[in-house]
DNA sequence: AACTATTTATAAGA
DNA sequence: TTCTTATAAATAGTT
C-alpha cells in the first residue's frame, strides 16, 4: 500500500528501514488498539526495534496480558500433562486489569456528571466485598484494643485503680475510612458512625481525593 | 477500509464483532510479521478474544519477547530510580472534581493500554504527594508508639524489668500500604521494606485491586 | 466464505 | 525529519 509494491524481506537500506519501521510500528499499534476496542479483545503488542528500543501497547496492561498468556499456556500444558494446578496470582492480576477497565468507565461516568453507574456496561466478574485496607485497620484496631487493655490492667496494678475513661491518648476511631464504604464487611467491632450526609460531602470528597491519589501513586509506581 | 467508514467503538452486534475480530486479528498478525521481517525487529503479539481464546505471534518466541520486555522494563525503572528527585508538596485543599476527571483519563489510558501516562493530556494542577491514609497511619503509629512506651514503663514498674523486645503483640508495620507507593512521604519511622520487584507484583496487584474496590464503594456511596 | 466498494496504510518523493 | 500523494492493502458491508 504505497507508491509501489514491495516484497516482504529485510529492507537493506538502513535509513528507509528506519523510516518504514516508524510508520509500520505506528500502524501496528493503531491496529492493535482498534482490534481491542472493536472486538472487546485483550491485546498486547511488544516491539523491539533493530536498535533494541522498546515500543509496546496493551489494551489492559502488559503485565495483565503476559500473566494471562502464561496462565493460558500453563492451562494448555496442564491439559496435556494433566499436572499440577496453577497459582492463583495470574487470575488476580487479570481481574485487576479488568477492574481497572471497569472503574475507568465508572470514573468517566462520574466525571461526565452521571452519578449512577447504570451508564457503564460490563461489571467486573467478581466484586470483592472485603478489602485489604479494611482488614488492616481491623487488625490494627484489635491489636490496639489488646495493648490498651493490657495497659489499663497495668495501670490498675500500678495505681491501684482502674480508670476506664482516662487515656491521655485519644484513639482515632478505627476503620474511619471504611466506615463510609464498607457495606457488608465483617460485623462491626464497635460503635458505628453515622452514614455520611449530603452536607458532610466535602469530607467524603476529600477522602475520595486522597484515595485517587493513592491510586495514582500505585499506577505510576 | 471497507464499504463504509466505521467509528472505533465496541461492535454491539455479536456476530459481526466475531467476524471483524477474525478479519482484523489476521490482519494484525500479518502486519506484525511484516514489520519484524522488513525492519529486522523483534515483535510479539498476544490476543485474547472476547471468548478468551488465545492467539499470538512472535518473530522469535513469545518467551524470548517477554523476557526481553521484562529486562527492558527493569532497566528503565532502575534508570528512573537513579535520577528521581521530586519536590515535596503537601496539599490539603484541591479540586476533587478536576482530579476525578484526570484519573478518569489515567485509568482510561491504562485500560486502553497506554502504560505511560504521557498519553493523557492535562495533569491536575497540583499532585498531592501525601495522603490521608498515610497520615492516618502515621498518627495511628505515633499513638501506638506512645501507648507502647507507656505500657513498657508500666510493666517495668510492675515487673521491675524493662523488656524492650517483648510485646506478645506484634505490631503491623505502619504504613504498610503506603510502602509500595509512598515515593516521597515523610522520613520513614522504622525499617523500610524493599521495593516490590516484578515477581512480587501479584501482591501489589492485589492491593491495587482492593484500592479500586474501595474507590468503587466510595463512588457508589 | 467470497466479493467488491471504499477506506486506510504506506512507499516513494518532496 | 515531516508532509504529500499515488497506490497497495485491508476490510465493512453485502451476497
Amino acid at each position: 500500500m504505497g507508491r509501489g509494491k514491495i516484497v516482504i524481506r529485510r529492507i537493506e537500506n538502513s535509513t528507509s528501514r528506519q523510516v518504514t519501521f516508524s510508520k509500520r510500528r505506528n500502524g501496528l499499534l493503531k491496529k492493535a488498539k482498534e482490534l481491542s476496542i472493536l472486538c472487546d479483545a485483550e491485546v498486547g503488542v511488544i516491539i523491539f526495534s533493530s536498535t533494541s528500543k522498546l515500543y509496546n501497547y496493551a489494551s489492559t496492561s502488559l503485565k495483565s496480558v503476559i500473566m494471562r498468556y502464561k496462565k493460558a499456556k500453563e492451562a494448555e500444558e496442564d491439559h496435556q500433562h494433566n499436572s499440577a494446578s496453577e497459582p492463583k496470582v495470574f487470575q488476580v492480576q487479570y481481574e485487576t486489569a479488568m477492574r481497572i477497565q471497569y472503574y475507568s468507565k465508572v470514573l468517566n461516568a462520574l466525571a461526565e456528571g452521571g452519578n449512577s453507574l447504570e451508564a457503564t456496561t460490563s461489571v467486573p466478574a467478581r466484586m470483592p466485598k472485603e478489602n485489604l485496607l479494611h482488614r488492616e485497620n481491623l487488625e490494627f484496631y484489635q491489636k490496639i484494643e489488646l495493648i490498651r487493655k493490657e495497659n489499663s490492667e497495668l495501670k490498675e496494678k500500678v495505681y491501684g485503680a482502674m480508670d476506664l475513661n482516662d487515656s491521655s491518648i485519644n484513639f482515632i476511631a478505627p476503620c474511619t475510612i471504611s466506615n463510609s464504604y464498607d457495606l457488608d464487611g465483617p460485623v462491626s467491632l464497635q460503635q458505628s458512625q453515622p452514614q455520611p450526609h449530603y452536607d458532610e460531602l466535602p469530607e467524603r470528597e476529600m477522602r475520595l481525593g486522597y484515595l485517587l491519589d493513592l491510586l495514582a501513586c500505585y499506577i505510576q509506581s
